[in-house]
DNA sequence: ATCCAGCATAACCTAAGATTATGGATTGCT
DNA sequence: AGCAATCCATAATCTTAGGTTATGCTGGAT
């Protein structure tokens, strides 16, 4: 029944005290002003106006929606204000969710970048692994989540999780073998797992776990994993004090001390993918697109080129 | 930009959570809700819906303009409930203005009339001769005016003070001769002006000074006026005091006491009209038509055939 | 008396915004 | 896995809100 244009032109008529007027500073015509005030009157039922001679002047209720106009249409510019504000990176909001061995590298990165780039985009992190990121994500709880792939099988296992989504491939984590230092494989230029059967293994997450089995049922053997921990820092730890050996990424391997020890690339070589992924529709909201960029940035990846969607239409 | 009708639909979204029940909310169908978004998005220029396999939830700023819808609709509504009270006689005002005659007795009878049938309208009421009333309605500080004009050359004086406005005729004011109860003419059955030339006179107002001098001239004397006061229960009581003689409305003698003088009716009769007066726009507001109506009953008029416009358009 | 200013009206046009009909994709069920 | 149901998107169509230009009318000023 009352729309903020009716309001607006009320609002304009008691400011400028005539509908030319009003029509001028609204950037209408006249005529333009004098049926919107007819189509308001009927549609109201109620005088609006009250034309004496050839002057205008409001009635009682003219002047109640003159009154009621202020206050809409405040919220309506402050409203479209707050939306420019997103489109323009003046305000933002982007809840990252990503795995733990990256948030001691990649994520404090992104985020400087981005705080350097667009000071005004709070960025909230959750750290959580890939199957809890990309659950928040279908959630809606979550805006761009990092995970990450082992090359094989896990990939394959990962498809039905993406569905839907769209990923960016950040960086090749390359997986290496660690062994102590005192270790008769230490001095290798290279590591066959083949070779380390014997050993006793350190597994951490679930996935990782599963990724080394993989690996040593490639290789024609069953490991013995004598350790578990999700801590990274505690695996070298338990190899540096000669309790066995473990699986772990470039990534780690770069942040983490690990003097003690052989660290020995794998022969096949294996790798994990670092991904962001977020959803089809969030990638066009600006403060999303600019966590992209940025992780992409931290990672060392070219944004333009690393948009891939690993998982298409099913079709 | 944005207008009402987005943010309806977007807290309609908000609330139900999909367009379909969105749209069964509003009234509309699926389709209106999907187009309208798509609208608004491509106007702000903004992702404001994410679409997430066959569920939609609202971005940032999406939840942005539902936030804002609240207030918005809100304070529509109110402007609403505002208007439609005023046209339901539920609220509004009427400023009324009266020559000072009529205040002891038309307007404290109209008051309770409207009072008694609408008392949620608010009326103002203040004192005024005709000329200001009148000028106090074309500018806009009165909604209606209770004049009089005598019968003959005053009604042509009033023919352009009455331009651009409508009258309703509320009841004619016969004006009578008072005469000190001592008087040798007390006992006449009727008064001949003539018959008083000779006599001290007692003049009220401006307006009525120039009744009674317009009236002598016809009757071929120019009176002595003696005293001039505006207050008739002062005028009653110099002709109690025998200090002279007065022409007194009607309306005056049938609300003060006046035992000891005697009022002579006048041969040829003179009477002055009572008129309401007020804009053709405002009469078509309820508060207005309200008190028009209660003045007409208050002055024993016909509200249907009162109605009368003692100055047409001017062809 | 005449001219100017300002609102109303008519005729016309564009586009917002609704509808129905239909298609595509996801999800739940068997 | 296939099937059915659900939900959103799109196309085609229609109505009407809301704008324009052109013009008439009337009140007020010179």
């Amino acid at each position: 029944m009352i729309d903020a244009a009716g309001l607006r032109v009320m609002k304009a008529i008691a400011d400028e005290g005539s509908f030319t007027s009003a029509a001028n500073a609204l950037g209408f015509t006249q005529p333009a002003i004098s049926q919107m005030v007819r189509r308001l009157e009927q549609r109201t039922g109620t005088v609006l106006v009250e034309r004496y001679g050839r002057q205008v002047r409001l009635t009682e209720a003219g002047q109640v929606l003159a009154r009621h106009a202020v206050g809409v249409l405040a919220a309506l510019d402050a409203a479209e204000e707050e939306i420019t504000a997103i489109a323009g990176l003046r305000a933002g909001r982007v809840r990252l969710q990503a795995f733990p061995s990256s948030s001691a590298t990649l994520v404090p990165k992104t985020l400087a970048i981005l705080k350097a780039k667009h000071p005004d985009i709070t960025v909230t992190f959750t750290e959580a692994e890939p199957p809890e990121s990309l659950a928040a994500l279908r959630n809606g709880d979550c805006d761009v989540a990092v995970a990450f792939a082992y090359e094989g099988a896990d990939l394959g296992e990962l498809e039905e999780d993406l569905s839907l989504l769209v990923t960016r491939r950040l960086m090749d984590d390359e997986v290496r073998l660690v062994v102590p230092g005192a270790h008769p494989h230490a001095g290798d230029s290279a590591a066959s797992l083949a070779d380390f059967s014997g050993d006793e293994w350190i597994a951490g997450c679930p996935r990782c776990r599963g990724h080394l089995l993989s690996l040593a049922d490639h290789a024609g053997f069953r490991p013995n994993v004598a350790f578990e921990t999700e801590d990274y820092v505690a695996q070298l730890g338990l190899v540096t004090a000669g309790l066995g050996v473990a699986l772990v990424p470039d990534l780690i391997l770069n942040a983490a001390k690990h003097d003690e020890v052989a660290t020995l690339p794998l022969s096949p070589a294996s790798r994990r993918q670092i991904l962001a992924v977020t959803t089809p529709d969030l990638q066009r909201v600006p403060a999303v697109a600019a966590a992209l960029d940025a992780l992409c940035e931290a990672a060392g990846a070219d944004p333009r080129t690393s948009a891939a969607e690993l998982v298409g239409a099913k079709a």
